[in-house]
DNA sequence: TACCGTTATTCCCTATGATATATTACGCTC
DNA sequence: GAGCGTAATATATCATAGGGAATAACGGTA
């Protein structure tokens, strides 16, 4: 049978986000972020998990609470456990509304692919 | 009459690219400047009208060359008018190619933005 | 041969961002 | 009040990309 490997490996890619009012707001890094501190309850623990450096992390958080109306992680420090970190509703709901951009966006790239693809 | 201002100024953005044998191939930057590099004949110049650094220009037509089975651009050194650049058939229809790519993604993201912009 | 403007190539400096380290603040538990 | 683990913050180190400057190579023309 014909083998319909590209004799040109050419692939169509790219980067989807959404700006807030001082830039980047929800992006990929960012919402990985989110899932692993609602798994883990904690920035600390949420940015080892995927090797990033807590300051970093914080960083993140900080701008994704700046920019929304409501805070999308709620912190605590000190107390039980020495504190920690909560999504709250508002960030589930900015996670499931990137996912599904997204996921609108890699059917997006597959569809230019049988478009444009072998216009090479 | 109503006002359609968004109260919450958030926007869908992203970039598109494609990838070759190396990495990035073909983007914003390098079709710019192949289309300065027809308009002016030279490396040189096309470099100097969008504000790039040479160096950084001669990589990318580099980059281009080397990835593609044609060339994109010719080059010839010394000579009359010490040289110059011009664009090949080839690197034409990269550009025509990647235009039509980046208004695709552009309609996609104004899609994206009636469709999930109200649920912030 | 001398000159010219371009391509081709090297070297260094700077700006930027990410990372690592360290310190302080916090508030609950014991 | 001591101890704990976290958030919060400041400082220093490191890596990387990009730009600028300088130089050589090239091949036509006068």
């Amino acid at each position: 049978m014909p083998s319909k490997k590209k004799e040109n490996p050419v692939d169509f890619r790219g980067r989807v986000w959404i700006d807030g009012p001082e830039g980047t707001f929800i992006g990929y890094g960012r919402v990985v972020l989110l899932e692993r501190i609602t798994k883990h309850g904690s920035i600390t623990k949420a940015a080892k998990s995927m090797q990033m450096a807590y300051r970093h992390a914080w960083d993140l958080v900080d701008s994704m609470n700046r920019q929304s109306g409501k805070p999308f992680v709620e912190l605590s420090t000190g107390g039980k456990g020495g504190g920690g970190a909560r999504v709250t509703e508002e960030g589930e709901k900015a996670v499931k509304l990137f996912w599904q951009f997204y996921a609108d966006f890699q059917d997006f790239l597959k569809r230019e692919e049988q478009k444009l693809g072998m216009c090479k």
